[in-house]
DNA sequence: ATTTTTCTGGCACAACTGTGCCAGAAAACG
DNA sequence: CGTTTTCTGGCACAGTTGTGCCAGAAAAAT
């Protein structure tokens, strides 16, 4: 029959020229033309594999997402196999981090899907995934914080939805200025304030 | 002589059309033409005023964070100016609250505003604004941070530097999440986590 | 009323966009 | 070898963009 391609890795490998294309161009670069250019086919092979350009952005968006939530849940089967109060510490801070810009890519990563996430805004289209992550990390962040107090770790008096809004919050608006200035939000000063603040959480003085 | 105009308010009407525009379609959106739509102009009009699409969005972003420092900077004097460590409390926390988008006014406002900054990471001509305005900010959380510490209304042993990095960043993160999600973080919900934030920052359980 | 200068509106052009369409290449099967 | 079907590349078209250019309106000063 015809030549045959693995449709589902072209597929990534377009959404790779995306992911390319919007940190370097930001997402109103992400045309056709210069993604199918980054990804060096044509535009008729995109749009083969693509039905629409709304397509292309919704699986690049759903396709970033897949790897950023594989990377969490990992630190989550980690977490839930650690014994001892200062490892499951050390694990949950490790966790956490993964929520940071914490080196060159992560961060450009990070760049990205601000890019998708203002997009949304006035896409419908893009709305649900952009809104599945953000409840994905609400419900991470929430479920760390709850074993940890139940576990002990943390403050008995905390409420714990409302740590977790404000953990949410606290590890987007890092990552918002640290991808804003990367100069005046290194990596060493993402970790200290993150830090810090689980310090705050634990009892510590 | 010629017809003559009030240049400067002419550019700050355009600029509202702008606001609007982006609010509505996104910075994308924010064509010549329908900006020019929405002022009520001819393309050729809002050309007059201003020499390039760039400058316009330039003079519109400035405009945006000269209206916002205004109003941040009319709640610095009124702190400055207040007795009473209840009293200065409050106003500290009306003050901080003003980063935040706790109606659908300010909430709108801080999309445009975001859209401005996401856009700017790769358009150099937006960076000078949007690094002023993250730094006008740490330079008033830590202001506010350090006079509050230095009055006795925060604790001793707190790092006003890391405590300001950490309170923009929480700003930032509510804001961001209240735009793209404001039904999961309502205007009580962005009040109770800074009022709980700051009570850590002050000493009490 | 004439002049002078700002201001307005719009035409035109090249560059870009997404998309419809299709001819031909490429490769696995008969 | 020939057939069949996926895959590729590209042309064409309508729509949008920023910008250059300019004719004429509008109004203040002479």
């Amino acid at each position: 029959m015809p030549k045959i391609v693995d449709a589902a890795e072209r597929r990534r490998a377009v959404a790779d020229a995306v992911f390319s294309v919007i940190g370097r161009r930001g997402l109103e670069g992400a045309s056709l033309r210069n993604v199918a250019d980054e990804a060096g086919l044509a535009v008729g092979s995109v749009r083969h594999y693509f039905s629409d350009h709304s397509e292309l952005l919704i699986f690049a968006m759903k396709e970033m997402s897949r790897r950023f939530e594989e990377r969490v849940r990992s630190h989550v089967t980690r977490l839930s196999s650690t014994q001892g109060e200062a490892e499951r510490r050390a694990v949950a801070e490790a966790l956490l981090g993964e929520f940071l810009p914490l080196d060159a890519t992560r961060r450009e990563e990070a760049a990205v899907w601000q890019a998708f996430v203002t997009a949304a805004r006035v896409r419908p289209e893009l709305q649900p995934r952009a809104r599945e992550v953000l409840e994905g990390m609400r419900d991470v962040v929430a479920r760390v914080l709850g074993s940890a107090q139940r576990a002990g770790g943390l403050r008995d008096d905390l409420d714990v939805g409302l740590e977790s809004v404000r953990l949410c919050a606290l590890l987007d608006g890092l990552t918002l200025q640290a991808v804003q200035a990367p100069d005046l939000l290194p990596p060493d000063v993402l970790t200290d304030v993150l830090r810090s603040h689980l310090r705050t959480l634990s009892g510590g003085a």
